[in-house]
Order: C-alpha cells, then structure tokens, then sequence
DNA sequence: CTTCATGCAAACTTTTTGCAAAATC
DNA sequence: GATTTTGCAAAAAGTTTGCATGAAG
C-alpha cells in the first residue's frame, strides 16, 4: 500500500475517525491523479466508481486530507479551490499556460533566496507563499 | 483632474455609456484609496459619501474600471474579490501578514529575470505573474 | 425623448452545515 | 451498540442578472 494512504489510515485513527469505503476511494483517486483538482472534478471521478457517493463527502475528505498535510488548497485565478497531493515531492511553484489552462510545476532556490532577503529587509518572517507565472505554452504558441 | 479620471471618461465615450453621480464617487474613493480593496469595502465608503448608492452599482463600476485597465483583479486566499489600481505605478508583488492581514508591495528586478529565465526552459512566454509571499509581519511577531 | 445606469430583489455559484439514516468500529 | 460518516437538502457567502424606474445625453 502507498505510504500516503496508510498515513491517512493513520491519521484516521489518531483522531477516533473512521475508515470508509467513499475515503477509500476518494484518496486513491487524488493519490492517482496529477492535475490540481477541484471537489466537482474529483466527485465526477468519484462517481464512476461509486455512483451513490456525494459531492459532500468529496468536498469533507479533501478538507480532512488538507488538514492531515496530504493536500494542499490553492487558488489560481478562477474561483474553485483547488487541491493538490503535497507528500510526494517537495515545495514547487507553478507555470500556467492562459491558452490550454497547462500547469508546469518548477521549483528555484534562487528565487526563494532572494524572497527571504526581501521579507527580512521588510521585517516579515515567511511562512509561505505563492509564485505562479502565466503565459503561453511552446505548443499553444505554435498554434497561433 | 486626474489623468485616470480622464481615462475613464473617455472610455465610457468610446462606448457610448455615460458618467454618471455614482460612477464619479465610485472612482474617486478607488483611486484615492491604496488598498487591494473588496466590493464591499468600497461599496461601504461609497454609501458614506452616497447613501442611496447600491451594491450592485459598485461591482459593476469596479468591473468597468477592469475591462478599462484602470483596475485589476486580484484573489488572495480568502474568498473575496480585490481590486487593486493599476495605473498609477509600475508592477509589483506582495507581502501579506497572515495575522494582521496588512499587505506590503515590494518589486524585484533580479526575481522577474530568473522567472524569464525558467519560463523559457519550460517553453513558456510569460505574460504576468503572481508572486505571494505570506507570514508574520514585525509587530505582529512582537506581540507573540 | 431615447438610451443607458441605478438599485432592488432574486438567481447563480461555490462552499459549508444540519440532520436522519446507514456504515464502521 | 455507540459513534462516526453519509448524502440529501438547505444555508451561507460572494457574485451576477432581470427589470421597472430614474438620470444622462
């Protein structure tokens, strides 16, 4: 079993919370996808393998999934949530193509570097942040 | 008369709509005010100017001033719309205190070039970006 | 006097909550 | 068996629209 899942087993436990089927596959299907998913999307890929399943129950695992650290909320420029698998690799931003909607993730200790010296000389002390670039993609600009 | 004004005057003759009361107190307390402001912020000093001033009348000025560039649209991680003023300098990124919710603008020349930079290995163009830098600001961190 | 803007109320969107019935431990 | 989860329906919270009335050109 992926060690993501037992750690939501885990965290499940902990908690006095239990395990179900609808969170079983709910956390496989975040687990399997890549994209940067909203609650109506993955209550679609919900639904196809469990059609009685509902949107709230979708919507309560991904908050318990955000809040055990297995996800992470985002908000890019339209107004879904939108919820990404955090264990499997570390902190990275985003490039995303304004044609296709393409998201490119990247990640620069540089950049990050230089975000702490601006905070310091601002007397902010970083928790977080957010760092996305919009543009078009190689192809999407091909195609013009 | 501020040359923002001016704009937007003349870009409501362009499209043949009208200036009106309403639009003209709308657009002062936006260009007065430096703040990343909500709808119903300014919707709120708009009534303490105009009491029979609606809602509605705000979002869709705000709106006009977005479609006429004088105004850009920003989300954070709350849940609310911001407006923030475009004309008046060049661009810039923030620095948001998690606790007081103050923001600070700050601009880095050397960020901006290394974003080029690693927009063009990933074969994106960049148009804008969005840079968030999220923590504790110095007074907020004394008060612990 | 024609056309557009206003402001109310009501619709819409996305997220969140209350609650009776069902599943888990 | 007690307690938590589920799924529906309905509430919230922000944003957007329809429409009769009023203001601008």
């Amino acid at each position: 079993m992926l060690e993501s899942k037992k750690l939501f087993i885990e965290y499940l436990k902990q908690k006095n919370l239990k395990w179900s089927q609808q969170r079983e596959v709910i956390l496989d299907l975040f687990l399997s996808t890549n994209k940067h998913i909203t609650t109506e999307e993955l209550y679609q890929l919900a639904r196809a393998k469990f059609p009685r399943i509902g949107y709230t129950t979708v919507h309560r695992t991904l908050k318990l999934l955000s809040e055990c650290g297995l996800a992470s909320e985002r908000h890019f420029s339209d107004r879904y949530t939108r919820f990404e698998s955090t264990h499997k690799d570390r902190h990275h931003d985003h490039l995303i193509c304004i044609d296709c909607g393409k998201i490119v993730e990247f990640e620069c200790e540089k950049i990050e570097k230089m975000q702490e010296n601006i905070a310091r000389q601002k007397g902010f002390k970083i928790t977080h942040h957010r760092l996305e670039l919009y543009g078009m993609c190689r192809n999407c600009r091909k195609n013009l």
